[in-house]
DNA sequence: TATGAATGAGTGTTCATTCAT
DNA sequence: AATGAATGAACACTCATTCAT
């Protein structure tokens, strides 16, 4: 019936966190609007503040400087990404399949959000990338592949510096309306993997239909795809 | 004995388009090393001015922005290193074997000057890629190696996608300090352009010695490589 | 056995008072401590209350400003080094020596004290100064030295302009460092009240020992000065 | 008739240097009012570009800080103040005669002119200083007069010390509008020196007229006087 | 054509102050 | 009374661009 001294710091203390934690959402989540917008040196503080709907000073409550804020937001929306497509590929698959998969539906991911797309494409090397992607949805997973013959001894840093810079090409040339063969760079990069040629189309083939992972409502990819749509009629 | 009218307007427009040739050539030496140091973001007209030598009002009697020099300096330190590439590269080898010769060249070219290593991984799709390199060295050439067999068919956008983006990252590593394998890069890149895996490791080795091209003393590269030089020491 | 309701009220208001003055007496501690480390203008708000660790707002319901803050710590710092000056300054000892002894007391005091002597000499005459607690320890003082024949009739505000400034220049040097003559600082101060050079000379000697007053441990100087021996090791 | 290339350049050269000098006095002119007006912490570099009715930009053509600003304006202003004491003081006159002269002198030019007198006031030993006004009068000075047994042996960073915050005091009090007995500060300053009272007393008394420089009309101190008076009405 | 001073919009950063909890 | 997040005015500094000489 009556509180304690304890019980109301505690109370007070969780709500302040959980304040803090919503500002820095919001923030994040402009962040990553902005970015996707503007790129990396196109944007400012203010854009991303101004997209927040906070204040200048709001923004040094959270972080150090612009750079800071693109770290934390690449951060966030990489591992929703990573949990996304984790989420999708099956860990029974062969590794040339699996590749091939994770790259179909991040791709497609990114066709189906112009958040994600812009992000990725303007964002290049200082985004996230599929090669971190990959790393984190299978760690070691590159060296099985050798070990089990499906893949070739490559040095492993020049396969995920392929499968990085590649996915942002073939991104750059999604967001400019291009045409794009995926399933084409997909082989691509299963051969920069050691595959033979027949092989690399072969696992390459796009799955029809593609079965995406479902979106949680609350994720930044959702809500920020969201508040995109609004602005990007 | 006495010269006419004309032969005086004359002369002074030739002496005058030659000052001014002089001028541009300084600029775009001193728009290259800059770039090369600071990159597209880091560096101002200020930069390039003081680099010169000349007055904040004179870079705008040649260029509109900086972009501006930017794009000038690669055009002509691409069109060098395109001569330079061409004349290495003997047009009568197998394809596979062309591609190949060309990037080692390219990579080895860049390892000996700093300044074009620095420029190209800094400034990145930003500078003249080694796609265009190799577009301009021989138009055709993709659709030649195809219909002869040497090369599967795959979209040529990819390939000089990957190539470009491939070449400025394994720069980027070199320009780290890391030890690269060039070789295996050279390998994968044939194979992006179909080839299986034991033709992609023959054809990508490294011919020894690797003959390079002789750079004229008048080159941007060799005036440039000696500025350079001088403030790094 | 039990309490009226008044002995309660009563009860909770003095704990309210105490628990009131201990924040305050926490908050001046800590005003002096940065004011004596980054001067009147390199110390902000932030830097007291970080030092103090309470909340910003926990500032604003004691000071209106950061000079509010100053004045309410000087005045109690120096009413502080008035006792102790004046436990220490023998009342019969006739008026050159007293002026003598308390000059080369709170000297030495701020010698032994760099926090002290740092919020002496920092803040100048924004500190209580040697002026202002020679005028608290004796009002009157100077003018029984005149009529007794000890002094000249100089102005009085001029005396104390120069012991006041002149103080503050002299551990201006200490603090720098700087191997200081007390003694012939001593003596010119006896000058400016009107002394001959030898008298002045003779009576400005320092005691020796000099005896300093002991400094109660709970006192602003002593607490003061462990916090301050812990930061500045 | 015709001119060379050389005199073309040359005289370019003479224009802009003229021309550059002239911002760079326009702006000290400004300095010097407004550091006057507001003092030292109170000024931000708005103020200096507005007083000077130029831009922004061009403060930091001239200057990397505000205290840059205050730095090359105490020093054009100290520079003449010195040569105008110098004017004024009889170098043939006994030491102490010389100093209590200066003094007068100085003081009373503050005095008739409320911007120096503000300035020295307000930025205290930010300002140039009396000290440094004697020391740049004559070096040496102190030292012959203690060898003709004028001053007595008296350290002479001691003496500096107290001429120069002896001086800022009196102009504060001068500044703030109390009556301010001159003579009998300047008999203390030479005191210090080491005179007796009677002597000090007796050379401290100012002359009656007391001679003050002229002052030309294209000094610092005439031209600041012109625009203060129509700020300060 | 070359010069370089002047400009001012744009941006980062600080910090006093307010206020809901 | 204590907290600390949010605010926004104030200020420093940069740099592309213009223009008179």
């Amino acid at each position: 019936m009556s509180e304690s001294l304890d019980d109301v710091l505690d109370h007070r203390t969780r709500v302040g966190q959980a304040r803090r934690q919503k500002m820095l959402d919001r923030l994040i989540e402009a962040s990553i609007m902005v970015f996707a917008e503007r790129g990396l040196n196109g944007t400012v503080i203010d854009h991303v503040v101004r997209c927040a709907g906070v204040s200048r000073g709001t923004f040094y409550n959270y972080f150090d400087t612009i750079e800071d804020a693109l770290e934390t937001a690449r951060i966030a929306l990489g591992r929703e990404v990573v949990l996304l497509v984790n989420d999708t590929v099956d860990a029974e698959l062969p590794p040339a399949k699996r590749v091939a998969l994770s790259l179909h539906v991040f791709i497609e991911l990114a066709r189906q959000h112009s958040l994600l797309l812009e992000f990725s494409a303007r964002l290049g090397r200082h985004s996230f990338s599929f090669g971190s992607v990959l790393c984190q949805v299978e760690p070691g997973f590159h060296a099985d592949g050798v070990q089990s013959g499906a893949f070739r001894d490559v040095p492993e840093e020049l396969i995920l510096d392929m499968l990085e810079v590649g996915t942002i090409a073939i991104l750059g040339r999604v967001m400019a309306g291009e045409e794009v063969d995926v399933e084409a760079f997909v082989a691509a990069m299963l051969r920069v993997y050691g595959l033979g040629f027949e092989e690399s189309v072969e696992a390459a083939m796009r799955p029809d239909p593609l079965v995406l992972p479902s979106i949680p409502d609350d994720s930044l990819l959702a809500r920020g795809s969201v508040a995109w749509a609004k602005s990007h009629p």
